[in-house]
DNA sequence: CAACCGTGGCC
DNA sequence: TGGCCAAGGTT
Protein backbone atom coordinates (compact mmCIF):
# COMPACT_ATOMS: atom_id res chain seq x y z
CA UNK A 1 0.00 0.00 0.00
CA UNK A 2 1.32 3.39 -1.02
CA UNK A 3 1.65 6.09 1.62
CA UNK A 4 -0.85 8.94 1.63
CA UNK A 5 0.58 12.17 0.18
CA UNK A 6 2.49 14.11 2.85
CA UNK A 7 1.38 17.74 3.39
CA UNK A 8 4.79 18.51 4.91
CA UNK A 9 6.52 17.48 1.69
CA UNK A 10 4.27 19.82 -0.27
CA UNK A 11 4.92 22.69 2.16
CA UNK A 12 8.66 22.18 1.74
CA UNK A 13 8.20 22.38 -2.03
CA UNK A 14 6.11 25.54 -1.61
CA UNK A 15 8.83 27.15 0.50
CA UNK A 16 11.16 26.76 -2.48
CA UNK A 17 8.78 27.43 -5.39
CA UNK A 18 5.93 29.70 -4.26
CA UNK A 19 5.05 32.04 -7.13
CA UNK A 20 5.07 35.79 -6.60
CA UNK A 21 1.64 37.37 -6.65
CA UNK A 22 0.62 40.95 -5.79
CA UNK A 23 -1.79 39.71 -3.12
CA UNK A 24 0.37 36.97 -1.64
CA UNK A 25 2.50 37.00 1.49
CA UNK A 26 5.24 34.55 0.53
CA UNK A 27 6.26 31.73 2.89
CA UNK A 28 9.40 33.53 4.08
CA UNK A 29 7.59 36.73 5.01
CA UNK A 30 4.77 34.70 6.50
CA UNK A 31 7.25 32.79 8.66
CA UNK A 32 8.66 36.14 9.81
CA UNK A 33 5.25 37.07 11.17
CA UNK A 34 3.82 39.13 8.31
CA UNK A 35 0.05 38.65 8.01
CA UNK A 36 -1.97 39.14 4.83
CA UNK A 37 -4.56 41.90 4.62
CA UNK A 38 -7.95 40.08 4.62
CA UNK A 39 -9.35 42.71 2.24
CA UNK A 40 -6.67 41.95 -0.34
CA UNK A 41 -7.06 38.20 0.14
CA UNK A 42 -10.82 38.42 -0.32
CA UNK A 43 -10.50 40.73 -3.36
CA UNK A 44 -7.97 38.45 -5.03
CA UNK A 45 -10.00 35.32 -4.34
CA UNK A 46 -13.15 36.82 -5.86
CA UNK A 47 -11.19 37.95 -8.91
CA UNK A 48 -9.61 34.49 -9.22
CA UNK A 49 -12.96 32.70 -9.37
CA UNK A 50 -12.84 30.88 -12.72
CA UNK A 51 -10.16 33.32 -13.83
CA UNK A 52 -6.43 32.88 -14.42
CA UNK A 53 -3.73 34.51 -12.31
CA UNK A 54 -2.35 36.25 -15.41
CA UNK A 55 -5.70 37.88 -16.15
CA UNK A 56 -6.19 39.01 -12.55
CA UNK A 57 -2.83 40.67 -11.83
CA UNK A 58 -3.45 44.07 -13.43
CA UNK A 59 -7.07 44.26 -12.31
CA UNK A 60 -5.98 43.59 -8.73
CA UNK A 61 -3.35 46.33 -8.90
CA UNK A 62 -5.82 48.86 -10.31
CA UNK A 63 -8.49 48.03 -7.74
CA UNK A 64 -6.15 48.28 -4.76
CA UNK A 65 -4.65 51.53 -6.11
CA UNK A 66 -8.11 53.08 -6.51
CA UNK A 67 -9.58 51.54 -3.34
CA UNK A 68 -6.89 50.61 -0.79
CA UNK A 69 -9.34 49.48 1.91
CA UNK A 70 -12.72 47.78 2.01
CA UNK A 71 -14.25 51.05 3.22
CA UNK A 72 -12.86 52.88 0.19
CA UNK A 73 -14.41 50.26 -2.07
CA UNK A 74 -17.71 50.42 -0.21
CA UNK A 75 -17.84 54.18 -0.83
CA UNK A 76 -17.17 53.86 -4.58
CA UNK A 77 -19.77 54.59 -7.26
CA UNK A 78 -21.36 51.46 -8.73
CA UNK A 79 -20.54 52.56 -12.29
CA UNK A 80 -16.89 53.13 -11.38
CA UNK A 81 -16.52 49.60 -10.00
CA UNK A 82 -18.39 47.98 -12.91
CA UNK A 83 -16.22 49.95 -15.34
CA UNK A 84 -13.00 48.85 -13.67
CA UNK A 85 -14.23 45.23 -13.74
CA UNK A 86 -15.05 45.41 -17.48
CA UNK A 87 -13.20 42.70 -19.38
CA UNK A 88 -12.75 40.39 -16.42
CA UNK A 89 -16.06 38.59 -16.95
CA UNK A 90 -18.69 37.04 -14.69
CA UNK A 91 -20.04 40.47 -13.80
CA UNK A 92 -22.22 39.21 -10.95
CA UNK A 93 -18.91 39.01 -9.09
CA UNK A 94 -18.49 42.79 -9.31
CA UNK A 95 -22.04 43.46 -8.17
CA UNK A 96 -21.61 41.09 -5.22
CA UNK A 97 -18.17 42.53 -4.52
CA UNK A 98 -19.73 45.92 -3.86
CA UNK A 99 -22.57 44.45 -1.80
CA UNK A 100 -20.06 42.54 0.29
CA UNK A 101 -17.78 45.55 0.78
CA UNK A 102 -20.75 47.61 1.97
CA UNK A 103 -21.78 44.93 4.48
CA UNK A 104 -18.24 44.63 5.84
CA UNK A 105 -17.67 48.39 5.97
CA UNK A 106 -21.16 49.28 7.17
CA UNK A 107 -22.12 46.47 9.53
CA UNK A 108 -18.89 44.76 10.54
CA UNK A 109 -16.71 47.73 11.36
CA UNK A 110 -14.56 47.25 8.28
CA UNK A 111 -13.29 43.86 9.47
CA UNK A 112 -13.84 40.62 7.60
CA UNK A 113 -15.11 37.60 9.57
CA UNK A 114 -12.35 35.08 10.25
CA UNK A 115 -14.53 31.96 10.27
CA UNK A 116 -15.79 29.97 7.35
CA UNK A 117 -19.40 30.36 8.51
CA UNK A 118 -19.10 34.12 8.96
CA UNK A 119 -17.55 34.52 5.54
CA UNK A 120 -20.12 32.24 3.87
CA UNK A 121 -22.88 34.67 4.86
CA UNK A 122 -21.36 37.41 2.68
CA UNK A 123 -22.57 38.10 -0.89
CA UNK A 124 -20.45 36.41 -3.55
CA UNK A 125 -18.61 34.28 -1.00
CA UNK A 126 -19.24 30.56 -1.48
CA UNK A 127 -17.60 27.45 -0.05
CA UNK A 128 -14.33 27.94 -1.90
CA UNK A 129 -13.82 31.63 -1.13
CA UNK A 130 -14.93 31.28 2.51
CA UNK A 131 -12.41 28.50 3.10
CA UNK A 132 -9.67 30.32 1.17
CA UNK A 133 -10.00 33.61 3.07
CA UNK A 134 -10.28 31.84 6.41
CA UNK A 135 -7.20 29.72 5.71
CA UNK A 136 -5.01 32.25 3.89
CA UNK A 137 -5.85 35.46 5.76
CA UNK A 138 -6.38 33.96 9.23
CA UNK A 139 -4.45 30.68 9.01
CA UNK A 140 -7.42 28.62 10.09
CA UNK A 141 -7.37 24.88 9.22
CA UNK A 142 -10.04 24.99 6.51
CA UNK A 143 -9.91 22.76 3.45
CA UNK A 144 -9.82 24.77 0.24
CA UNK A 145 -11.29 22.95 -2.76
CA UNK A 146 -11.10 24.47 -6.21
CA UNK A 147 -10.59 22.97 -9.67
CA UNK A 148 -6.88 22.52 -9.00
CA UNK A 149 -7.46 20.67 -5.75
CA UNK A 150 -10.09 18.43 -7.36
CA UNK A 151 -7.66 17.52 -10.13
CA UNK A 152 -4.77 16.85 -7.74
CA UNK A 153 -6.94 14.71 -5.44
CA UNK A 154 -8.43 12.76 -8.35
CA UNK A 155 -4.89 11.88 -9.36
CA UNK A 156 -3.08 11.20 -6.09
CA UNK A 157 -6.01 9.01 -4.95
CA UNK A 158 -6.83 7.67 -8.46
CA UNK A 159 -10.51 8.56 -8.31
CA UNK A 160 -12.11 7.10 -11.45
CA UNK A 161 -15.62 8.49 -10.95
CA UNK A 162 -16.23 11.47 -13.25
CA UNK A 163 -16.82 15.08 -12.28
CA UNK A 164 -19.03 16.73 -11.27
CA UNK A 165 -20.50 13.70 -9.47
CA UNK A 166 -17.22 13.03 -7.66
CA UNK A 167 -16.99 16.50 -6.09
CA UNK A 168 -18.03 15.40 -2.60
CA UNK A 169 -15.64 12.49 -2.57
CA UNK A 170 -12.76 14.66 -3.77
CA UNK A 171 -13.52 17.25 -1.07
CA UNK A 172 -13.60 14.51 1.56
CA UNK A 173 -10.20 13.21 0.42
CA UNK A 174 -8.76 16.73 0.35
CA UNK A 175 -9.87 17.26 3.95
CA UNK A 176 -7.90 14.21 5.05
CA UNK A 177 -4.68 15.99 4.03
CA UNK A 178 -5.25 19.48 5.48
CA UNK A 179 -2.56 20.03 8.12
CA UNK A 180 -3.00 21.80 11.45
CA UNK A 181 0.24 23.73 10.83
CA UNK A 182 0.30 26.42 8.13
CA UNK A 183 -3.07 25.54 6.56
CA UNK A 184 -3.02 28.82 4.62
CA UNK A 185 0.32 28.13 2.97
CA UNK A 186 -0.75 24.52 2.40
CA UNK A 187 -3.93 25.62 0.60
CA UNK A 188 -1.89 27.84 -1.69
CA UNK A 189 0.66 25.08 -2.16
CA UNK A 190 -1.90 22.58 -3.49
CA UNK A 191 -3.28 25.19 -5.86
CA UNK A 192 0.21 26.15 -7.04
CA UNK A 193 0.94 22.46 -7.58
CA UNK A 194 -2.17 22.12 -9.72
CA UNK A 195 -1.39 25.29 -11.65
CA UNK A 196 2.26 24.54 -12.42
CA UNK A 197 2.93 20.77 -12.21
CA UNK A 198 -0.26 18.74 -11.89
CA UNK A 199 -1.81 20.61 -14.82
CA UNK A 200 -4.72 19.42 -16.97
CA UNK A 201 -2.37 18.56 -19.86
CA UNK A 202 1.37 18.11 -20.27
CA UNK A 203 1.86 17.21 -16.64
CA UNK A 204 5.29 17.48 -15.03
CA UNK A 205 5.16 14.34 -12.90
CA UNK A 206 8.97 14.06 -13.03
CA UNK A 207 9.40 17.07 -10.76
CA UNK A 208 6.27 16.60 -8.63
CA UNK A 209 6.92 16.52 -4.87
CA UNK A 210 4.11 13.96 -4.51
CA UNK A 211 5.21 11.71 -7.37
CA UNK A 212 6.12 8.76 -5.12
CA UNK A 213 2.71 8.83 -3.44
CA UNK A 214 0.52 9.38 -6.49
CA UNK A 215 -1.83 6.47 -7.24
CA UNK A 216 -2.68 7.66 -10.75
CA UNK A 217 1.02 7.96 -11.57
CA UNK A 218 1.61 4.42 -10.33
CA UNK A 219 -1.26 3.15 -12.50
CA UNK A 220 -0.22 5.22 -15.53
CA UNK A 221 -3.56 7.02 -15.72
CA UNK A 222 -2.61 10.50 -14.47
CA UNK A 223 -3.35 12.21 -17.80
CA UNK A 224 -6.80 10.58 -17.92
CA UNK A 225 -7.90 11.99 -14.56
CA UNK A 226 -10.08 13.57 -13.48
CA UNK A 227 -12.65 12.07 -15.85
CA UNK A 228 -15.42 14.44 -16.84
CA UNK A 229 -18.96 14.12 -18.13
CA UNK A 230 -19.22 15.13 -21.81
CA UNK A 231 -20.28 18.68 -22.55
CA UNK A 232 -23.24 19.76 -24.62
CA UNK A 233 -22.86 21.85 -27.76
CA UNK A 234 -23.36 25.60 -27.65
CA UNK A 235 -26.35 26.94 -29.57
CA UNK A 236 -26.02 30.03 -31.80
CA UNK A 237 -27.98 33.19 -31.04
CA UNK A 238 -28.33 36.24 -33.27
CA UNK A 239 -29.11 39.88 -32.61
CA UNK A 240 -28.55 43.47 -33.72
CA UNK A 241 -26.79 46.28 -31.84
CA UNK A 242 -27.15 49.97 -32.69
CA UNK A 243 -24.30 52.42 -32.26
CA UNK A 244 -25.63 55.95 -32.59
CA UNK A 245 -23.33 58.94 -32.53
CA UNK A 246 -24.42 62.51 -32.00
CA UNK A 247 -22.70 65.32 -33.94
CA UNK A 248 -20.97 66.46 -30.72
CA UNK A 249 -19.41 62.99 -30.35
CA UNK A 250 -21.74 61.56 -27.70
CA UNK A 251 -22.66 57.84 -27.92
CA UNK A 252 -26.08 56.32 -27.26
CA UNK A 253 -25.53 53.74 -24.53
CA UNK A 254 -27.60 51.95 -21.95
CA UNK A 255 -26.86 50.32 -18.63
CA UNK A 256 -28.04 46.73 -18.79
CA UNK A 257 -30.47 45.33 -16.20
CA UNK A 258 -28.91 44.37 -12.86
CA UNK A 259 -29.45 40.65 -13.33
CA UNK A 260 -28.74 38.30 -16.17
CA UNK A 261 -26.10 38.33 -18.88
CA UNK A 262 -23.65 41.27 -18.57
CA UNK A 263 -25.90 42.54 -15.78
CA UNK A 264 -25.20 46.07 -14.64
CA UNK A 265 -22.70 46.68 -17.43
CA UNK A 266 -22.66 49.37 -20.08
CA UNK A 267 -23.89 48.25 -23.50
CA UNK A 268 -25.39 49.24 -26.85
CA UNK A 269 -29.15 49.31 -27.34
CA UNK A 270 -30.43 46.60 -29.66
CA UNK A 271 -32.59 43.57 -30.17
CA UNK A 272 -32.81 40.61 -27.85
CA UNK A 273 -30.63 37.65 -28.80
CA UNK A 274 -32.34 34.51 -30.07
CA UNK A 275 -32.08 31.69 -32.61
CA UNK A 276 -33.04 34.20 -35.29
CA UNK A 277 -32.93 37.98 -34.92
CA UNK A 278 -36.03 38.97 -32.90
CA UNK A 279 -38.42 41.64 -34.19
CA UNK A 280 -37.42 45.04 -32.88
CA UNK A 281 -37.13 48.73 -33.67
CA UNK A 282 -33.92 50.83 -33.57
CA UNK A 283 -33.47 52.87 -30.38
CA UNK A 284 -33.52 56.17 -32.27
CA UNK A 285 -34.63 57.38 -35.66
CA UNK A 286 -31.71 57.58 -38.09
CA UNK A 287 -30.35 56.38 -41.41
CA UNK A 288 -28.81 53.15 -40.17
CA UNK A 289 -26.13 51.36 -42.12
CA UNK A 290 -24.65 47.95 -41.38
CA UNK A 291 -20.94 48.07 -40.57
CA UNK A 292 -20.38 44.37 -40.02
CA UNK A 293 -20.77 41.44 -37.69
CA UNK A 294 -19.31 40.59 -34.30
CA UNK A 295 -18.90 37.00 -33.14
CA UNK A 296 -18.52 36.23 -29.47
CA UNK A 297 -18.63 33.01 -27.46
CA UNK A 298 -20.22 33.09 -24.03
CA UNK A 299 -20.26 30.30 -21.49
CA UNK A 300 -23.34 28.61 -22.89
CA UNK A 301 -23.98 30.05 -26.37
CA UNK A 302 -22.35 31.67 -29.38
CA UNK A 303 -23.49 35.11 -30.45
CA UNK A 304 -23.52 36.61 -33.94
CA UNK A 305 -24.26 40.28 -33.55
CA UNK A 306 -25.00 42.53 -36.52
CA UNK A 307 -23.64 46.03 -35.93
CA UNK A 308 -25.53 49.08 -37.19
CA UNK A 309 -24.21 52.65 -37.07
CA UNK A 310 -25.70 56.10 -37.64
CA UNK A 311 -25.21 59.79 -36.92
CA UNK A 312 -28.20 61.56 -35.44
CA UNK A 313 -29.26 64.07 -32.84
CA UNK A 314 -32.86 62.88 -32.65
CA UNK A 315 -34.40 62.14 -29.26
CA UNK A 316 -33.87 58.41 -28.54
CA UNK A 317 -36.63 56.02 -27.45
CA UNK A 318 -34.08 53.89 -25.60
CA UNK A 319 -30.72 54.54 -23.98
CA UNK A 320 -28.95 57.72 -22.94
CA UNK A 321 -26.45 59.94 -24.66
CA UNK A 322 -23.05 59.71 -23.01
CA UNK A 323 -20.77 62.60 -23.87
CA UNK A 324 -17.33 61.77 -25.19
CA UNK A 325 -15.57 63.07 -22.08
CA UNK A 326 -17.41 60.50 -19.96
CA UNK A 327 -17.37 57.61 -22.42
CA UNK A 328 -14.51 55.15 -21.88
CA UNK A 329 -14.38 52.16 -24.26
CA UNK A 330 -12.57 50.25 -21.51
CA UNK A 331 -15.79 50.36 -19.43
CA UNK A 332 -17.48 48.07 -21.97
CA UNK A 333 -17.70 44.29 -21.61
CA UNK A 334 -15.83 42.48 -24.36
CA UNK A 335 -18.64 41.89 -26.85
CA UNK A 336 -19.72 45.53 -26.61
CA UNK A 337 -16.10 46.62 -27.03
CA UNK A 338 -15.82 44.50 -30.18
CA UNK A 339 -18.88 46.27 -31.56
CA UNK A 340 -17.36 49.65 -30.74
CA UNK A 341 -14.02 48.81 -32.35
CA UNK A 342 -15.85 47.74 -35.50
CA UNK A 343 -17.98 50.88 -35.70
CA UNK A 344 -15.28 53.33 -34.67
CA UNK A 345 -11.91 51.83 -35.65
CA UNK A 346 -8.82 53.37 -34.04
CA UNK A 347 -6.87 55.60 -36.46
C1' DC B 1 -29.62 20.55 -8.85
C1' DA B 2 -28.83 21.76 -13.33
C1' DA B 3 -28.67 26.02 -15.71
C1' DC B 4 -26.80 30.31 -15.91
C1' DC B 5 -22.95 33.44 -15.98
C1' DG B 6 -17.23 35.93 -19.48
C1' DT B 7 -12.97 35.94 -20.98
C1' DG B 8 -8.25 35.07 -22.77
C1' DG B 9 -4.78 31.65 -23.54
C1' DC B 10 -3.45 27.34 -25.06
C1' DC B 11 -2.63 23.38 -28.33
C1' DT C 1 -9.18 27.21 -35.31
C1' DG C 2 -12.23 25.54 -32.20
C1' DG C 3 -12.78 23.13 -28.05
C1' DC C 4 -10.96 23.06 -23.59
C1' DC C 5 -9.79 25.14 -19.51
C1' DA C 6 -9.24 28.52 -15.01
C1' DA C 7 -8.02 29.97 -7.44
C1' DG C 8 -16.96 29.34 -8.38
C1' DG C 9 -21.41 31.48 -6.86
C1' DT C 10 -26.27 32.04 -7.35
C1' DT C 11 -30.80 30.55 -8.30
Amino acid sequence: MRDAPDPGVLLAWYDMHAREMPWRIGPAARAAGVWPDPYRVWLSEVMLQQTTVAAVRDYFRRFTALWPTVSDLAAAEDAAVMGEWAGLGYYARARNLLKCARVVAGELGGRFPDTREGLLALPGVGPYTAAAVSAIAFDRPETVVDGNVERVMARVFAVEAPLPGSKKELARLAATLTPAERPGDYAQAVMDLGATICTPRSLACGICPWMADCAARAQGVATDLPRKAPKSVKPVRRGVAYLARRPDGAWLVETRPETGLLGGMLGWPGSDWATSVPDHVPPVAAEWREVGEVRHTFTHFQLILTIMKAETDAVPERGDWMTSDRFRPSDLPRVMRKAFDLADPAP
